[in-house]
DNA sequence: CTACATCCTCTAGTCACTAGAGGATCAAGC
DNA sequence: GCTTGATCCTCTAGTGACTAGAGGATGTAG
């Protein structure tokens, strides 16, 4: 039973676009194509795009999953590989929560102390100004929104 | 009392080139220049430039540092859209790191359960594979390291 | 047969930088 | 004065993991 790109998409719950760029960065092997040049899958290219998946949303990088991808190719090799991976991404998951939780102290004092007149006597411009206010935090930034 | 743009970058523990690119999205004002054309920096472009740097550590975008900044450069304005835009961020890094608890949860399963023996019977993949051990986790991966 | 959905490729944009080429200028030591 | 090495300049391109859109071909339902 062959599935179009787009019911691909679904039953991994990726978007089309990425679909095709995982072929193209070589995550998934090339699809076979129609006459009319377009994609047909199988059903174990739905299991190898939800691993892609489940890796991303844990935060795997496209290269780790590349290496964990090799590794369930080739079932006989031993899993060490794979251990090493998940605990670097664990210790890395760690890390962030623990910068976050810095960052998340020195923005919940600063809304707490939120003022209610003018700029020149507000609590959040002040603390962003005086780096004084705060321990050094990580390095990397969050990105989360604002 | 005047500065280079070396010099300007260790006042503010920021890199060169990243100075130029604040310059060029207009984060900081177009520098003087020396005869030969190099930038020339003051005191107050060290406050500016610690301030954006303070605010990127907090994981400020640089759209939300343009409005604190316009708003630091107009004292008498009510300071409201500051307390929203930290309010903002707060909340933008509470949902993170809830978001990474729940990573955090399922790659100490992950690990906790590191096999000894052939990928076949590798925990790690198979948890990576079979979706069904977890409960849905938020959007936005982590990019963490491994 | 006519819409409209889906597919194709290709290019460019996102975010906040970072790296490097190729060349000019400056500061210190001799 | 001269050399050496650091610093500066502009410009282009690359990072990661996609996302958006143009412009056109094909598939499918009524």
């Amino acid at each position: 039973m062959s599935l179009s790109i787009g019911r691909l998409a679904k039953a991994a719950d990726v978007k089309v676009p990425t679909i095709r760029f995982y072929e193209e960065i070589g995550l998934l092997p090339r699809a076979a194509r129609t006459a009319s040049d377009r994609r047909v899958y199988d059903q174990p290219a739905v299991q190898r795009l939800a691993f892609i998946r489940h890796a991303r949303q844990l935060g795997f990088s496209v290269e780790a999953i590349r290496s964990l991808l090799d590794l369930s190719d080739q079932p006989d090799r031993p899993c060490e590989e794979a251990n090493v991976l998940a605990a670097a991404q664990l210790s890395a998951v760690e890390n962030k929560i623990a910068q976050l939780e810095v960052l998340r102290g020195e923005l919940r004092r600063m809304v707490d102390a939120a003022c209610h007149g003018r700029v020149s006597a507000c609590r959040v411009i002040e603390v962003l100004s005086d780096h004084a206010h705060c321990e050094g935090h990580g390095s990397t930034p969050t990105n989360g929104g604002a």
